[in-house]
DNA sequence: GTTTCGTCTTGATCTGTGTCAATTTCTCAC
DNA sequence: GTGAGAAATTGACACAGATCAAGACGAAAC
C-alpha cells in the first residue's frame, strides 16, 4: 500500500505519534480488523471527475496521494473552487446520501475509501470517531470562512500572496519548520484551477503573479516551481495578522 | 425563562418532536438536571461585542431570541461577516479556548451559555452530543461553502438576491410553507451589515436594493420591510439552481 | 529536428463596483 | 410638534479586474 513517509493518525486510532487530518490506511489494517472489509481503493486519472454533484455517494474516503478539489457551479457556467483536498484530506459526509459538490482529481490520485452504512454504523459504536470527525469538520469551517473574508474583502494580488503563502506551509512543511527564510514549492494548481479558487480570471491570475515575481516576492523557475527569498515579506503581502490562520 | 413559541430540539435530549439546530433551554431544564449548574443566561443590547476575536472564551452558548453576527478583520479595518447566528443557532468551539471571529449583537439578544469545561466533559460521557454536534457542523459548512460561491462568482445584483431569498427562508417559514407566492418579512440587518456579508459596499447595496424594487421584484415599505411579490422571480435573480440550497 | 496542443503571458479596452460627496429619510428624544 | 443623529439614497467619477484577442512557451508525438 503506498504509503511512505506520511503517516497520518486514522480517525479509528487516535494515539498515534503524528496527529494529522485523516482517515489512514495503514493505522486501520493494524488497529481495526472489521475496517478490512468496509475499505478498498481507488484511484483516479488528472482531470477525471470522482463524483458529481447530486449524484449518490455511498462511501467517505480519505485521499492517499494526489490532489483533488470540490467545486460548486452556477447553471451558466462559472465556477467556484470550495475546497482542495490535499494527501490526508477527508472527503464525504456521514450521514447524507448525495454528494454537495463536484470532486475532481487534478493530478492522478489514490483514495482509501470506506463504505458509508458500515462506516456510520462503526461511528454510532465508535463515539471517539464522531468526535475525530466533529474536530475535523470545525477545522474545515474555519478554513472555510477565512477563505471567505479572502473571497469577498482581498485584493487580487493579496489572494494570490495568500494562495502561495498556503501551499508554501502544506507543501514544504519542512523547510518552514526549519525556519528557512527561503522557502521553495511546486504549485499542484493550473492557473484556471488557482483563479477557480480566488474568485479572478485565469489572466488576472497570471498578471498578478508575474508582478509579485517582477517585485522579487517570489523567484519562478519554469511556470510552476516557486521560490520565495523572504517567507515574512509574502505574508505581508498576503494581508494576514501574523501567522495568517490554518487555511485549507 | 423567554422561550415563547420556537422549541427547539436540544443537542441533549434528542427525542423532541420538533427537530431544530439548537441546545434548547427549556429542554435542558426538563430533561437534564445535571446541566442546571453549567448553564446560565446572559443578554447584550444592539450593538454590543460579545466576544473579540483572539479573546478566551470559556464558553459555548446558542442563540434564544435576537441576532448576532460573526466577523473577520483585516489589520485595516476591512471587514467580512461570516456567520450570522439566528435564534437557536449554536455558537463556540469545544476543543479551542480562543475565539476566532468576532461575535456582535445586531440586536438586543439572549443567549443560553454553557461553561466549556463541563460542557466537554458531558460531551465525553454523552456521544449523542458529538453527533448532533458533528451534523450542525457539517451544514454550517456546507453553507459556508455555498457562501463562498457567492462571494467568489456572483454579481452584486444576484448577492442581494441571493440574501433575500436566505432571510425569506428563515425568516417566514410560515408564509412559505403555505406556497403563498407572495412572501413578506423584515430585514434583520442594516445595509452596512448586509455589505459586510456580501462582500460589497454599502453604496451598492442600497443601489442594487433600489433597482430590485424599481424592477418589481421586491417592494419595500419603509427600509426594512420588505414583500416578495413572487418568491421564483427573486430565485431566479439570485442565480441559484433550483431550491438555492440551505444557506446561513 | 518539426508539429501540435495545452498552458501561460501580455496587451488593449470595457465595465461593474468602489470611492467620495451631497442630500434625503427615518427614528427617537425632548 | 421640533431638532439631532443615524441610516439610507443618489450622483459623479475613478479604477481594479473582466473581457477579448494575439502570441509565446513547453511538453509530448512524430
Amino acid at each position: 500500500m503506498p504509503h511512505d513517509d506520511v503517516h497520518p493518525v486514522s480517525l479509528t486510532c487516535g494515539d498515534c505519534p503524528i496527529r494529522h487530518r485523516a482517515v489512514c490506511a495503514r493505522c486501520d489494517v493494524d488497529e481495526i480488523e472489521e475496517l478490512e472489509d468496509i475499505k478498498y481503493y481507488r484511484s483516479f486519472e488528472a482531470g477525471q471527475t470522482v463524483v458529481w454533484a447530486g449524484d449518490k455517494m455511498d462511501f467517505v474516503a480519505s485521499v492517499v496521494s494526489g490532489i483533488a478539489t470540490l467545486t460548486q457551479t452556477l447553471e451558466d457556467g462559472r465556477t467556484q473552487m470550495v475546497g482542495l483536498l490535499l494527501p490526508s484530506d477527508f472527503v464525504g459526509r456521514p450521514g447524507r446520501s448525495g454528494a454537495a459538490y463536484n470532486v475532481t482529481a487534478t493530478t492522478n490520485i489514490l483514495m482509501c475509501c470506506f463504505r458509508k452504512k458500515p462506516f456510520e454504523e462503526m461511528m454510532e459504536r465508535t463515539p471517539h470517531i464522531a468526535q475525530r470527525l466533529l474536530q475535523m469538520t470545525l477545522d474545515e469551517l474555519d478554513a472555510a470562512r477565512e477563505w471567505m473574508l479572502l473571497l469577498g474583502r482581498k485584493t487580487a494580488r493579496e489572494k494570490i500572496a495568500s494562495l502561495l503563502s498556503i501551499v508554501a506551509r502544506r507543501d514544504a512543511p519542512i523547510n518552514h519548520a526549519a525556519q528557512t527564510s527561503e522557502v521553495t514549492f511546486d504549485l499542484p494548481l493550473t492557473r484556471e484551477a488557482m483563479a477557480d479558487y480566488l474568485g479572478l480570471t485565469l489572466e488576472t491570475v497570471s498578471r498578478q503573479i508575474s508582478a509579485l515575481k517582477r517585485d522579487g516576492v517570489i523567484v519562478l523557475e519554469g511556470k510552476r516551481h516557486v521560490s520565495v527569498p523572504d517567507m515574512d515579506r509574502l505574508l505581508m503581502e498576503a494581508g494576514d495578522d501574523s501567522d495568517g490562520g490554518f487555511l485549507i
